[in-house]
DNA sequence: CTGAAAGCGCTTACAG
DNA sequence: CTGAAAGCGCTTACAG
């Protein structure tokens, strides 16, 4: 076991001081072409490597960003994470991943944990739980002491920073107008609870479109699902006790659910019901039907939110006003087979 | 903007020195009672936490470790991080997630970037074009400096390292089996091509089953996928061109395709050819039908691999001895409605 | 052209 | 009980 090699080494062996390698590591015209060649000589034989915790250290910077999403088992976040690595990367920054699992608790963990100094910024989505509880004094402390903070997805008003998002309301309008466009008139909605910042901008967008179009908002075609567990059932039961032409869900899951259960009741999709998902996941595109939905483009979402949080690292001290800009990502609703 | 607070400031604040400070910190007995209270009501009232990377250096470990995945996108590596997350974080672990894209390069620029005090220990699975390359050098490197190494999934029999896999030979031996004991003779194989180690391993397995059970091995049943984008038509032409009874897919996505291309071709799944998978991911749990699979608990194997590399990581170095472990854990036949 | 010193933020063995 | 010193691995302004 080799143990890796410092710049006090080569000092040593080369009979210089470690200023001088530094120096000569740099390519530094202070330093005679002799000794330079010499130093580098012995760097690459032994396959020297700066040691980054030091430069860090030096720094005051680590180069790393860091990245709390709720779950990475949804298609949606890992498609988000994939577009910040690929920015990050390409600006020579590494991206921690931290996952809350929708708890507050290892939110906080997670951000205090890494504040000091680990990593020089976030980028991040609420979890369900902060959503619900409205606490927010982590994210306003790290911002306080000087850390550039991106949400994205699920943000919140309460809390001033660049934030990059889709508007949800718009996107669901716009898909609820598709389906009327088409002649449906009792358009069902399978949505979250409201505490979910993008479930409720999606019913609002749901609501909003009805009311453009004079149709009545029915109470009894609106479902709000809060348990991700057991949502089989009231699913079930609305299909089944209304006669409903159309079915707008908001995420994928909910989609393919509600296809499952209309068949297994005896509806044909898209013939009985057209349906429309969120989210242009995986599932959207290999169910069968496969699914009609608004594309949330993560990737560039992901880009997005690297771009600027990487643009703030990099201002100059000096340079720095605080101004934050919020992004919106276009949505493309992707026609398939579950609608007519 | 706030600067965070360091034990400099603490220690000017109270008059004492900065060792007086950490000692007080640490509660050591070594300072008075009342000094230390003072330090620690500071600290407290300023929300001073310690440096990280002060931390890293001093100690010469980042507490750390890096997991480098092929893509974030497939479900199952994304089951992997979140195992690998909870463990790690239990153990007061950070992670970076790294993606190899499949690519050689990034796969070796991920390590060498990090292998530099940034973290402790490596959780990788190969990139295809690694595999395909069979150059190992940067993990060798990284090894051979007394780095742990803990590979899943995608693993090689040229380095010597702990190991987390299943045995996909074996669970494919047993899937093909579970179709021959229903009595099909006609079992086509979608695979991947060879250099994919576990692409291999399964389909030595479903040779195997073939054999074992007098069953003739038709090279035109079996097709070895290279292009992960068009695959649709030679998978097409093999279920129009043989008068085949099931399908035995090395993953899910494989699988669904099989499926809805089977339904083109005015096949009905089950009754027309009973299919199963690999990777019991979202895919298979919600396409119709539902997607009978070998299941591969990622979060168990990621788990497991995190619990590997952190026992090895803490070991204490005249403890240390050379000694590779590879762990097998078990996989699960899901039976759902594709197969009869 | 080369080196000694100070410093990034921290810890700990050693003096006093 | 408190502090000065050395050190983790590095950089850079300043002397010589």
């Amino acid at each position: 076991m080799r143990r890796k090699v410092t710049k006090k080494q080569n000092a040593k062996e080369i009979d210089v001081t470690i200023s001088t390698v530094s120096k000569s590591l740099r390519d530094s015209t202070e330093i005679s072409e002799d000794t330079r060649q010499k130093v580098q000589a012995f760097a690459k034989l032994y396959n020297y490597k700066p040691n980054n915790i030091a430069l860090s250290l030096k720094n005051r910077k680590s180069k790393t960003i860091c990245i709390i999403i709720p779950e990475v088992i949804h298609h949606f976040f890992a498609t988000v994470i994939s577009g910040v690595e690929h920015v990050a990367n390409e600006n020579g920054y590494n991206v921690i991943v931290c996952l809350s699992d929708e708890s507050f608790d290892k939110e906080v963990i997670n951000m205090e944990m890494l504040a000091n100094g680990s990593i020089d910024g976030f980028i991040m989505s609420l979890s369900k739980e902060t959503q619900q509880k409205r606490d927010f004094h982590h994210i306003t402390e790290v911002i306080s002491q000087g850390m550039p903070v991106v949400m994205f997805d699920r943000v919140t008003n309460e809390i001033l920073c660049d934030k990059v998002i889709i508007d949800d309301d718009l996107a669901a309008y716009n898909a609820t107008q598709y389906l009327i466009d088409k002649g449906f008139k009792k358009i069902a909605l399978l949505s979250t609870v409201d505490y979910v910042s993008v479930g409720k901008l999606r019913t609002d967008g749901y609501v909003r479109a009805l009311k453009n179009n004079d149709l009545a908002v029915e109470e009894h075609l609106i479902l709000k699902i809060e348990d991700t567990e057991n949502f089989e059932s009231p699913i079930e039961a609305l299909i089944k006790n209304n006669d409903i032409d159309a079915i707008f869900a908001v995420n994928e899951i909910f989609a393919v659910t509600a296809i499952k259960l209309a068949n297994k009741l005896g509806k044909k999709i898209p013939e009985d019901i057209s349906i429309i998902g969120f989210t242009d996941g995986i599932i959207s595109k290999y169910s069968s039907p496969s699914i009609t939905t608004v594309s949330q483009n993560g990737v560039k979402m992901g880009e997005k939110a690297a771009k600027m949080l990487i643009e703030k690292l990099e201002i100059e001290e000096e340079d720095y006003e605080e101004q934050y800009k919020t992004e919106v990502i276009e949505t493309e609703l992707v026609e398939r087979e579950s609608t007519i």
